[in-house]
DNA sequence: TATATAAAAATGAATGTTCATTCTTTTTTT
DNA sequence: AAAAAAAGAATGAACATTCATTTTTATATA
């Protein structure tokens, strides 16, 4: 046990260090030899328990994917109604945007370039599930228009993900106004007409 | 002048070629030997071209940058309706996106990693003032939400990176009719509710 | 117009560095 | 005292950049 809780803290400030160098300096940018000086390690020990640099970012996007889908669904029951369920969705995924952006930036960094492999970027897009399925079920009620979810993402989700590199990058500040506003913006924006 | 123009090829094949690998790899995993071998050059011409690697994709992403606001703003002109001018940029840069996606992929890969020097991410972003500018009118005249720029172009434009993005990895494809319902959603999201 | 020569452009090979990964030894745990 | 974990140093490959030559182009002269 004493063993395992060790090994877990050393895995943990290797993904921690991970994210923050390859966030500043991109993946083929960040020296295993600096991840292992940050997370106060051996280079050697990182590959106790990492395949290799590849294994290790892919690693460490899935749980970053992961945390963020826990977070996102975290108040959400499938026994909303579709308008309660998509609000209370929509606010963590600009909670999460907005206050846990270290994490946010490197999963929009991991989905922007060829650094993530094909198998990983699978695994991590699975877990937004529950958000398509309670799309699926507004479309079947004639509640949310009846396109595809790509634009509905689109519409809806994707805007944060451009606010939050604009708040980032400290040129302007998003307030609890805003957020309102935009998300009236989102629902608006999928929503059917008459509703 | 034949000297000259035989440089200009080179150059751009030089530039093609740095946004196709970096497309495909990223910044870091392409080495100036493979821009040298597609561009049909030595590695070493690069260097009568360009200062260095950074150079080099720094001078790629301002040519790009500006090709595209050049296309943007191609039809535009300053005596429109805000409405009309609105509908023309933003037609242009659906298009742009749509069509011509090897380059706008590239600029979404640029503005989304530290790839890019900050001074070269400034020196690009100024092409688009005249839509800003649009955005400003359209606010006087009580047209456009008197919102920040950054949430206006957050609903109404990034959207469209999303679903180039999505139709680029070939999950699905946007028709005539679907950019048109964009295009509405957009418009709705940034003018005033009564207009 | 044809030839010689200086300047510019281009090249392939060489250089030195950086880095992922492995190897051997040491330290810690059981 | 055996096994597991961790460490630092060593290895070898990949790469950006430079160097020494060669090739091409432009210019001047006859």
């Amino acid at each position: 046990m004493a063993k395992l809780q060790k090994s877990i803290d050393k895995r943990n400030a290797l993904i921690k260090a991970t994210i923050e160098l390859v966030n500043n300096n991109g993946f083929h940018a960040t020296p295993m030899s600096k991840i292992a000086k940050m997370a106060k390690v051996s280079p050697a020990t990182i590959y106790l328990y990492f395949e290799n640099k590849q294994d290790l970012v892919n690693k460490t996007y899935i749980e970053v994917k992961a945390e963020y889908t826990d977070y996102v669904f975290a108040n959400y029951k499938e026994s909303m109604s579709v308008k309660t369920g998509f609000e209370t969705i929509w606010k963590r995924i600009a909670e999460f945007k907005l206050n846990e952006y270290e994490h946010a930036m490197f999963l929009a960094q991991c989905d922007n370039t060829p650094m993530i492999d094909e198998p990983s970027l699978k695994e991590g897009i699975k877990h937004l599930q529950p958000l398509l399925d309670l799309w699926e079920r507004g479309k079947q009620e004639g509640i949310i228009k009846p396109v595809s979810n790509y634009l509905l993402y689109a519409y809806a989700v994707s805007p944060l993900s451009f606010l939050m590199i604009a708040q980032k990058r400290g040129a302007f500040q998003l307030d609890k106004e805003q957020i309102e506003e935009a998300y009236q913006s989102a629902w608006s924006s999928i929503k059917k007409c008459e509703q």
